[in-house]
DNA sequence: TGTACATCAGTGAACGCGCGTTCACTGATGTAC
DNA sequence: TGTACATCAGTGAACGCGCGTTCACTGATGTAC
């Protein structure tokens, strides 16, 4: 069946976000192109209309996910303490198909031997960022840091069983953080 | 045939051994039982005398490598400039497989759904270390900063594929956790 | 000491399964006349 | 305006492949007599 006007781009961009979603909340390779088109209500093989390969819906996906939250952040124009909560928030440890794919798939990235530049340009966005908001001299070097910091935490409290240990792990990294390189201080929880 | 004393206890610990270097070079997923096997010059039916499932020998293969990283910290008792410049070097940033667990498997384990304590006892072991290392007070929280930073910026600096960018991220952390957190300095390379 | 038997680590074919990918086909829509 | 044709997003069976797991079997060694 052909269909009206737009209707390739509107299936094609449907594709992209479910895969940037399932990507980052259960993995690359867990993830099944068959599973994912019966999800969005299709059948596995019109994923070949939209892409050469799974390869290169991953680099598509990625890019996506990279952007959006590049926007977001941009858009925002928070102050460095705000976006250090937002990011060691229990909300973005519950949802990491939304979030940041750094401490979920740049692991599985790195091992697969597919070394896409998208991984490194969302870094240098990052630290970016975090230079800006810091302000000061030496932000070049604090903001890899605080990045490292930021990422480690946030897989770590996603990977660990314990809530307790997860909350420590969240809650402790963020106030530092932000006691460390902000003004502002953080009445302790 | 029926093999002399310790002979099954000897493939037993090959098979671990093997298993927690690949797992963590590669990944759990893309781990095959079959590849594993051969590469101990063995066929992959024998896996099953040794263990019952692929999930038993991951959670063995991951308390292995805990323990004998935890022997090798413990063994040494290094100052906390030691144990970070170790951690954050070039040498465990080339070799995933023998090195720590936590930025390489940590988010396929948690994503797998299979969130073996493990984990939680690995990171607790760390913590104490690096709380001792620091001596001082409120090591406890300042302990989460330098373990996240480090998990964090090791991951980063494997799954760069810029080599300057790899590197800015591992001696930059490196020297920042050093300076901030011992009497230490450290001539900026 | 010599022979008969039990053991069981390891063999290798086979199981069902889901993977990524290919491909001949469908059929509602847009275009041409 | 009505009819004939071209398009092509999506269908669904089929491809070979490697996965984890099972299972009847092998045969060198240890044990019993």
């Amino acid at each position: 069946m052909r269909y009206s006007e737009d209707h390739k781009a509107q299936t094609h961009q449907r594709i992209i976000e479910e895969a940037a979603r399932l990507f980052r909340s259960a993995g690359v390779g867990a993830t099944g192109l068959q599973p994912l088109m019966k999800t969005l209500g299709l059948t596995h093989g019109g994923f070949y209309a939209h892409f050469k390969s799974k390869d290169q819906l991953v680099e598509t996906a990625l890019r996506h996910s990279v952007e959006k939250l590049n926007a977001e952040i941009s858009s925002g124009d928070k102050p460095l303490a705000k976006l250090i909560s937002a990011y060691l928030s229990s909300a973005h440890r519950a949802n990491p198909g939304e979030g940041c794919p750094l401490p979920t798939m740049s692991a599985e990235l790195g091992q697969r031997g597919s070394p896409s530049p998208t991984t490194d340009e969302m870094v240098r966005e990052r630290l970016k960022t975090i230079e800006t908001g810091l302000g000061s001299e030496h932000a070049d070097d604090q903001s890899v840091l605080i990045l490292s910091a930021m990422v480690g935490a946030l897989l770590l409290s996603r990977s660990v069983s314990d809530a307790e240990l997860s909350d420590r792990l969240l809650k402790t990294t963020r106030r530092l953080l932000i006691e460390q390189n902000t003004g502002d201080a953080v009445t302790k929880p």
